[in-house]
DNA sequence: TTGTCTATTGAGCAATCGCTCAAGCATCCC
DNA sequence: GGGATGCTTGAGCGATTGCTCAATAGACAA
């Protein structure tokens, strides 16, 4: 390489994330994009090929930051079952920042996406899917340490506590105020205090 | 009036509802308005002002029907409470279609929408609310008819069952199987079947 | 300093966007 | 039949869309 890049592939994507996540992919314009990442036409498209690769890249880094995240809150607690119940709970309080970036981006995008952009919605489709797969494992750990009942389907589970927190991310978006967000985020999470299993010693 | 109008209003704003709702505000144009609604530009702008109006009053319609499908199930049950957990069976059961129009329209809208359509999102917002208390009302029912523990607060019951069909049509949205779909729908309605006041008679 | 190479620039492309309006035409009363 | 009325038409407006590419500028080796 004869020439360091002027701009910085990391800080552009984080841009471009907090762009489309606000507004989607087709309310999005590359007069937006130019502003949001300082970047002139031709570099976005000699960095990023074009608007639905870039797009794509975003979704990306969105997912892995994410998930890094649901990680982190679950190993940060004293068991998989309380963590995930904790997790619900941070999500009610912690939602500040920008009211259109509240509901989950794989959702948005999800929603937002049609035939015309199957690859889009196929890509958020196979983020959603891992997401749940990694609730899934943390179900069954929960098993694993006796916290949950060994006859439960832990794939049912992810997919129901999935939609608990799609459901929840909405409401912020929503813009309900901190205490409606409480309370449904403590009413989620004492439906699934409910499933600790008693005989557990 | 000195002439029919060649055009039937209603037909036309369902085929509106029908195309919003699947390709979202942003991603339709005006060409895709005129082949859906078999009008010109000239008679769309002559009929409904302009994009904007035509999408407001399409989601109108849409509450409209919307709202009175659920008093209609509800009605058609025997109790209140038992009437909401059936609305979320049959949800999980019926949703056949196109792919793109089983999430809800009201929920599709605000997540589409940003400050540059701000008059669309408080709609859709004001319709999710009056959808929300009019579950309230259902909730008060069940607790006159004592179904339901007088202490609960019937407001915030309200937001957890609307969290739940939103998510459960987000689920059918995303192209869930029909056993995954019962599977969630089943969950959500024993999750509302716990609160059945146990002391009625 | 000079030459080479590559990343950046931004004017501007064709296509499409939402939208307008003068012209046309079907229907009515007389 | 002959206006009068007003909805329908569709070419096409200016603006914007996603995107391209010849020209430019800057960092390196020599």
């Amino acid at each position: 390489m004869k020439r360091a890049r002027p701009y910085d592939r990391e800080a552009a994507l984080d841009a471009a994330v907090s762009l489309f996540w606000t507004k989607g992919y087709h309310a999005t314009s590359l007069k937006d994009l130019e502003a949001a990442l300082s970047m002139k036409p031709g570099s976005i498209y000699a960095a990023f090929k074009n608007k639905e690769a870039l797009f794509c890249a975003a979704l990306e880094r969105y997912f892995q930051k994410n998930i890094a995240e649901l990680h982190e809150r679950i190993s940060a607690s004293p068991s998989p079952l309380q963590g995930l119940c904790d997790h619900l709970r941070w999500l009610g309080q912690n939602q500040g920042g920008d009211c259109n970036s509240r509901a989950c981006m794989l959702i948005k995008t999800l929603l937002d996406t049609t035939a015309s952009e199957a690859k889009i919605a196929e890509q958020a489709r196979c983020y959603l899917d891992r997401i749940q797969a990694e609730i899934a494992t943390i179900f069954d750990r929960a098993k694993a340490c006796g916290e949950l009942s060994p006859e439960m389907e832990t794939g049912r589970l992810a997919r129901r506590y999935q939609s608990d927190i799609t459901a929840l991310r909405i409401e912020a978006h929503r813009g309900t105020d901190r205490k409606g967000l409480a309370d449904l985020a403590e009413d989620l999470a004492q439906g699934w205090e409910l499933l600790r299993d008693q005989s557990h010693n």
